[in-house]
DNA sequence: TTGACAATAGAACGTTCGTCCTATAACATA
DNA sequence: TATGTTATAGGACGAACGTTCTATTGTCAA
């Protein structure tokens, strides 16, 4: 860091030592991060993120990321316009963890293979995150034992019976009776392009 | 925690502790989480989450999460078998974070609007993290200023033009000269099903 | 019964953390 | 030129951190 230090350049140094080494530096550590050589300087700057909100303090006092800090803005869609590199603002901010993580420990993660809900717009290669003790409601989309094999199917509950159908015309519907096997729900669809 | 502590009971409670307070806690904190008297006991089992990799230490000496910590357990493809809550075998692990934010800084995120790329099984509501400054490549999927609207095309160079396509046959694909405004190029989709 | 080991408690200790206080340089304002 | 304000340096200090040591309990095999 050889800039001037504002707001930005310093949340940006802690929000990348954080990124990394998934904790807070601590205020030895920020002399060197934001290129000051006592930590009456490191504490300054960490009270204007305080008071900015970039950064928030524990019940024990501890330094803790706090609203835009580990996550990416949002903007409402596509026909709005787009945050520039110097807009600060309030704007959406969504932590992806937070996000997508709702259900940690019932939770697996499925890399897809086959065609079965293309219709669906989930692809082979794509990953889905898969509740594995969600209650599956017709609509759903659920990972199904299928004659000792498993795949993706359009959950229906239709009195006793209940349908499994694809998101694919070439695949058939298919009933059972309540002893069917579920690998659970399927409750996000995750694409990634480039590695 | 009533139960008998075990390293997965320890490691889970740990791990909740860190999902909602994004740090770890200290050997004190632990003493509450384990339900145990003494520091020495927290030590005693922070030991054999080290050795079983659950944990990790800084060079500082700090523990970070490690591993299967904070991550999804990720079954390879839908034939193949499924976790079951007991396993905890060294099986792959994905942590969304890290899988996904590989450019924060210069990405944000875009919520579609429209149906310009159901062919690629983009669909409305879904959410895309656009890279602001990653070079669009032939094939790319990119957000383009057409018209004064921002949509989301296929990108193709042909020499000196640039082709604009949509993954919708309703919409008819634009040539353009190289002074066209890109918003970025499409890193990752992700649709979440249930709130 | 004895011995080994796993699991815990409690206290002592040095280190480092974050806070606070004072002093100083640079810069703008009046 | 005087005078605040902003940004930094350096040192002092108590509190809390993680480590280490010793002691105790329970369980299981010999």
């Amino acid at each position: 860091m050889n800039e001037k230090r504002t707001i930005q350049t310093v949340a940006k140094a802690i929000a990348a030592f954080f990124h990394d080494r998934k904790r807070m530096p601590t205020y030895t550590e920020m002399m060197e991060l934001l290129d000051v050589r006592s930590k009456s300087a490191v504490q300054f700057w960490v009270r204007k993120l305080l008071a900015n909100g970039f950064l928030a303090k524990d019940k024990k006092g501890f330094l803790i990321p706090s609203g835009s800090f580990g996550g990416l803005p949002v903007v409402g869609n596509v026909a709005a316009g787009f945050p520039s590199p110097a807009e600060e603002e309030l704007r959406d901010v969504l932590v992806l963890e937070d996000y997508l993580m709702t259900k940690p420990g019932t939770s697996y993660i499925l890399k897809v293979t086959g065609d079965s809900m293309i219709g669906e717009g989930i692809r082979e290669g794509d990953l889905v995150i898969v509740d594995r003790e969600r209650e599956p409601k017709s609509g759903d989309v659920v990972v199904a034992d299928v004659d000792g094999e498993w795949t993706m199917k359009y959950f229906t509950r239709k009195g006793e019976t209940v349908i499994l159908e694809a998101a694919n015309p070439k695949y058939p519907p298919i009933k059972a009776r309540s002893e069917l096997r579920l690998g659970g729900v399927i409750t996000a669809v995750i694409r990634k392009y480039h590695q």
